[in-house]
RNA sequence: GCCGAAGUGGCGGAACUGGCAGACGCGCCGGACUCAAAAUCCGGUGGCCUUCGGGCCGUGUGGGUUCGAUUCCCACCUUCGGCACCA
């Protein structure tokens, strides 16, 4: 008689088995003694606790961890898995806000009832290693490693234009503001001029285009593209031009030097030094109205305005005066706030020229190559290009430069809850670190946290008032707190030392886990998250903190879980946790449907509709191997169609999640393996066939595969090597040969794999419905591909 | 405009290296069990035609390469993502 399938008995049980057992805390080598050569650090992005719920989307990225962490664990490997908390920042403050709470409060009862979702899910996760960014012992480093960003000259400060988000009342950085929007709230965002923190990510801009990536390291296409277009390369030369009237040079940056002998007037951004210094009233006046637009409000402008300075720039190459105008479409953030204008071959010089009847003049001819250009003509455009910067070069007035799009990354934020800036300023000697033995400094527990336009922290006195740690006079503390980034930027290597108290982490034991084996999270981070670490591990590698210069060797972005055709988040209401699925049927069952529901690097619709067919597979696993144990004798029996199914999902399975990293084909092949066992449970293999289907089915329903394992009489599935398909097993005696004519498909039968080509020929030709197709004749053409088919080519 | 990804049944999707398109699941249809229902089990399920043997069509569109194309090449359409008056 089955017992019923309890799933809830079932999972408290073997969960309180393996913390008992501490089945997944995985230890660090120690110096000197022998290692596992065979190591994989699985990481997934760590959540926000800034809801009271982990979502599918959650469940989703760490089920597909915990399978991979499952096979190679099983399979061999020295896997480490760890988890932790994004406590800081904007999510979690505005979440305790919502609350009427502190954040410390919200952010700690979130992160109780988020692990204990985990548990009950059943993931392996060492959870000895976990570390949360708001408890002083991880943010005591971050700080500790963000002296050393300035210390290196890798973190400055200036004034300059930030992004402000006047409903979240702190600065954001460019990459998180979309459409000109805060990427957290959707307020748009205003430009304002500020003294912040930098971090100079453009110092390795050249470097974050290469992906050093180690042996097996893969990142998607995808990823890189977004990277490459943030980065924003382009290749050009900036070339002098001499103002006529007062002799003074003006630089302009340009991807077409080519067309240099094309340029007929030249013009500046708005805010160019030399329109307020030098331009006539009504250019000055022009300039000030249009430099207050905003960028997108510029560029949505249909028809092109500007204005003459009344000065005119010399062409280096020519000596042609060209006209100097200011206009909008000219942006002074970019190469250097002034271009030479070519209307004959942009598009935009084109429009302006003719809004304003400006002359043009056609430099390069139909088949790509130099006209007009003195003695450059007939070059090809691109060695023109080359030959007329040598030259400019060769007289001073020229020379090949590189610009980029990517900007510094601001990380000072004006809100409470967040990293304290370890700086004090000083009116005497400026700007001070906070000495080493006195971090960290900790975040004062502050009544009134909600954000003025004023940093909170600015208003505890007892806080902000300390002595110059150098002259030990008046001084203050830096206000601002770190953006949430600089957490995540390292969190990763925390981790892998995160009891360390004399150092951020061991460098020994990081050189052993990282770069990151596979790491699993949103593409939406690609241009922050994502490059802010690779900057880090950058710079730390320069530092001699670590050995490597990529933190992350295989990258995998799993697709949105959406409701409601949007991806579910906290900002936007529509989330849908995993409680009331695993309240109805189970963790197994909530594991495998997510995984099963498609691609996991797919957007997909959650609906909990499908489920029933995961829980009828389940249940039908449940019986179909208390039916085995029952029935089939246990003499280990390994032959036999069902062995050899069983060998053939082995292989599926195991490349399917170990090479091409997918999931939901795994469990249909586990599916098609369960319905044949189950019209046969008395067959001699039967056994073998259950073993290896539960055996394959515990990555991702480890609670149910551990209590079968227990009914077919083994103990430690969690433990046990992963199976291996028994290669003779895989090799078939006989094939479905198919046979076409013409490329359609007539006949098919089975045949001995033994056969030579020409037999195989021979049995497809005594096929009478090949033969009425043949027509008597014979085939002008036959086509053998060995093991599979014969073509008759009529 | 530039860069990147993707288009397959009613639905989610499979087919990895050019070789049987639609595995597996959902849904639906039929049957068994039942007084009945649920659950479970068995069978069917791309479209059109059929003399019930089978035939033709079919993977966004149009071409091409090939004995053979969901797969490779060219052009285009659509959707999604990134960048964008970026010189």
């Amino acid at each position: 008689m089955t017992p019923r399938y309890e799933p809830h008995e079932i999972e408290a049980k073997w969960q309180r088995v393996w913390e008992d057992e501490r089945a997944f805390n995985v230890p660090n080598p120690v110096p000197g003694a022998p290692t596992a050569a065979n190591h994989w650090y699985q990481l997934e992005m760590l959540p926000y606790p800034s809801g009271p719920s982990l979502h599918m989307g959650h469940v989703l990225n760490y089920t597909m961890g915990d399978v991979q962490t499952h096979v190679r664990r099983r399979s061999g490997w020295h896997v480490v898995r760890p988890m932790g908390w994004d406590a800081f920042g904007l999510p979690a403050e505005n979440a305790a806000i919502r609350e009427g709470r502190h954040p410390r409060e919200t952010i700690e009862r979130n992160i109780e009832t988020m692990r204990a979702q985990m548990k009950r899910l059943g993931w392996a996760i060492d959870w000895e290693r976990e570390v949360a960014a708001h408890q002083p012992t991880f943010y005591r480093w971050t700080q500790w490693l963000f002296q050393q960003f300035v210390a290196h000259d890798l973190c400055y400060r200036r004034e300059g234009p930030v992004n402000w988000c006047p409903n979240d009342r702190t600065v954001i950085a460019n990459e998180y503001v979309v459409d000109g929007r805060c990427e957290r709230c959707g307020a748009e965002v205003e430009l304002r001029n500020m003294t912040q923190w930098y971090m100079r990510t453009t110092a390795y801009a050249d470097e974050l285009l290469e992906y050093d990536l180690p042996e097996g390291g893969f990142w998607p296409e995808r990823t890189k593209a977004i990277q490459r277009n943030w980065i924003g390369r382009s290749e050009g030369a900036e070339i002098l031009f001499q103002v006529e009237e007062t002799g003074e040079d003006l630089a302009v940056f340009t991807t077409r030097a080519d067309t240099l002998f094309g340029a007929t007037f030249f013009v500046l951004a708005p805010e160019h030094p030399f329109v307020e210094s030098h331009a006539s009233d009504e250019a000055r006046e022009y300039a000030r109205h249009a430099g207050a637009r905003p960028v997108e409000e510029r560029a949505a402008g249909t028809t092109k305005t500007g204005v003459f300075t009344g000065f005119h720039a010399v062409n280096p190459v020519n000596g042609e005066r060209l006209p100097i105008w200011v206009a909008d479409y000219v942006l002074m953030d970019y190469g250097t706030g002034a271009i030479m204008a070519v209307p004959a071959h942009d598009e935009r010089d084109g429009e302006f020229a003719e809004a304003f009847t400006l002359p043009t003049t056609v430099v390069i001819d139909e088949d790509g190559k130099l006209v007009n250009s003195g003695r450059f003509d007939g070059l090809p455009a691109a060695e023109g290009a080359q030959a007329i910067v040598a030259a400019l070069e060769a007289e001073g007035r020229g020379k090949a430069t590189v610009h980029y799009r990517l900007r510094d990354w601001s990380v000072s934020r004006q809100r409470y809850w967040g990293c304290p800036i370890p700086f004090i300023h000083c009116e005497r000697c400026g700007v001070v670190p906070v000495p080493e033995d006195q971090l960290p400094v900790i975040l004062p527990d502050i009544e009134d946290y909600a954000p003025k336009g004023k940093p909170p922290l600015a208003q505890d006195e007892e806080y902000m008032n300390v002595d110059c740690p150098q002259c030990g006079g008046a001084a203050q503390r830096d206000p601002d707190t770190m953006d949430t980034f600089v957490d995540s930027s390292w969190y990763f290597l925390r981790y892998i030392d995160s009891h360390n108290d004399e150092a951020p982490f061991d460098r020994f034991v990081v050189d052993y886990w990282l770069p990151v084996s596979q790491y699993i999270g949103g593409v939406d981070h690609s241009t922050g998250h994502l490059l802010y670490s690779r900057f880090f591990v950058k710079a730390l590698n320069d530092w001699g903190m670590l050995g490597f210069r990529e933190p992350f060797a295989r990258m995998f972005h799993q697709g949105w879980v959406t409701l409601g055709g949007t991806k579910m988040s906290k900002t936007k209401g529509n989330v849908e946790g995993p409680d009331a699925v695993t309240d109805a049927y189970g963790a197994d069952a909530v594991r495998l449907y997510i995984l099963f529901m498609g691609p996991a690097d797919q957007d997909m619709e959650w609906t909990p509709d499908g489920v029933e067919g995961i829980v009828r597979f389940l249940r039908r696993v449940w019986r179909v191997v208390h039916e085995v144990a029952e029935r089939s004798p246990n003499d280990g029996v390994r032959e036999g169609p069902l062995a050899r199914k069983a060998n053939e999902t082995i292989a599926r399975v195991t490349d399917d999640v170990l090479r091409r990293f997918q999931f939901h084909t795994p469990i249909a092949a586990l599916m098609e393996l369960l319905n044949e066992l189950s019209g046969a449970t008395d067959a001699p293999d039967a056994r073998f066939a259950a073993e290896t289907a539960v055996s394959l089915i515990q990555p991702y329903a480890p609670h149910v595969a551990e209590e079968l394992w227990t009914v077919l009489g083994h103990e430690r599935l969690w433990e046990a090597p992963w199976p291996e398909a028994d290669e003779s097993q895989l090799v078939r005696e006989t094939f479905e040969l198919v046979v076409q004519v013409n490329g359609k498909v007539r006949d098919r039968f089975e045949v001995d794999v033994s056969l030579s080509e020409e037999e195989l020929v021979a049995r497809a030709r005594t096929s009478e419905r090949v033969r009425s197709y043949l027509d008597g004749g014979e085939p002008r053409k036959t086509i053998v591909v060995p093991k599979k088919l014969v073509n008759f080519v009529v």
